[in-house]
DNA sequence: TTAATAAAGGATAAAAAGGTCTTTATATAC
DNA sequence: GTATATAAAGACCTTTTTATCCTTTATTAA
């Protein structure tokens, strides 16, 4: 087990895959995405349905179709994304499974382990959807393999 | 979901439990550890057979039977625990579930989460089963609720 | 030797995650 | 309007995880 559901990890790479293949206004097929970041193709619908569903991405049907992104939905954070598909227990779970992590009722690893979670939160709400664009579309970044 | 699996947050509670009581060389029975760090006792009985399988616990059979730690047990690594029972994906794999994390074929996480990873697994790998009995005794940790 | 105790082992079941397929709705082009 | 392209929606199926129960084996004590 990763520390994302996969799918949370496949929402991920298809997500910025949209993103860098969309700067310029078009939209991406279901088709293209599911062989780029290389993940089930009708599970993969499924996870963009949900996102487009909840707003993290756009989309629309019909020929010329397909997924996109507007301008201010690649600012958003990564953590959006984590928190429309697997909730946000990740970020503020016990590491132990206590129903509920806290400073009055501590468990024996809350005190390194609230760091972890904390630096993970920072670095997923920190970093944006659009900010890989330009390493991707040089190819120096990988979403397949 | 959480970082670790329900299997694994059961196991290290109920080893902490185990390591607590047994200093003085006594055992205890499965029915007691579940109800102490609030697991279903039958789905525990399978985790701490495992473990003990694996050499991370042991255990006895009969009247004063039970789950104890021999000395050498006390000083080893969380991180046993959960390489026991989720194998070590969480330590070394892609944030975004590439199959393979490597410097060569990098995701755009790779950088930043390669950190959270390694402090995760730094936390894991220096801290000891047996370093929380203490606290345990005095009862300023909790493995329960 | 027998009875009691406690973990080990095996079979099964329920729930959740992961994945597939078919039909429907919507947009575009002709 | 009609045909076509495309995502949305819903009904399934499969695998893995989580969980229960029952039988067997090992150990102890009387
Ligand atoms: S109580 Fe366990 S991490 Fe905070
Ligand atoms: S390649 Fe993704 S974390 Fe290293």
């Amino acid at each position: 087990m990763g520390v994302f559901s996969k799918t949370c990890e496949y929402g991920i790479r298809a997500v910025l895959y949209i993103a860098h293949r969309t700067t310029d206004g078009s939209r991406v097929g279901i088709k293209e995405i599911a062989a780029a970041v290389d993940t089930p193709e009708s599970f993969l619908a499924k996870i963009l349905q949900d996102l487009s569903r909840k707003g993290v991405i756009q989309s629309i049907k019909g020929p010329n179709g397909g997924f996109f992104l507007e301008t201010p939905s690649l600012q958003r954070p990564l953590a959006d994304i984590v928190k429309a598909l697997d909730g946000d227990e990740v970020f503020s779970g016990c590491g132990m499974g206590l129903t509920q992590c806290s400073e009055k009722n501590p468990c024996p690893l809350h005190k390194e382990f609230k760091k972890v979670r904390n630096q993970l939160a920072h670095m997923m709400t920190t970093t944006t959807i659009g900010q890989f664009n330009k390493e991707l579309l040089k190819g120096t970044l990988s979403l397949k393999k």
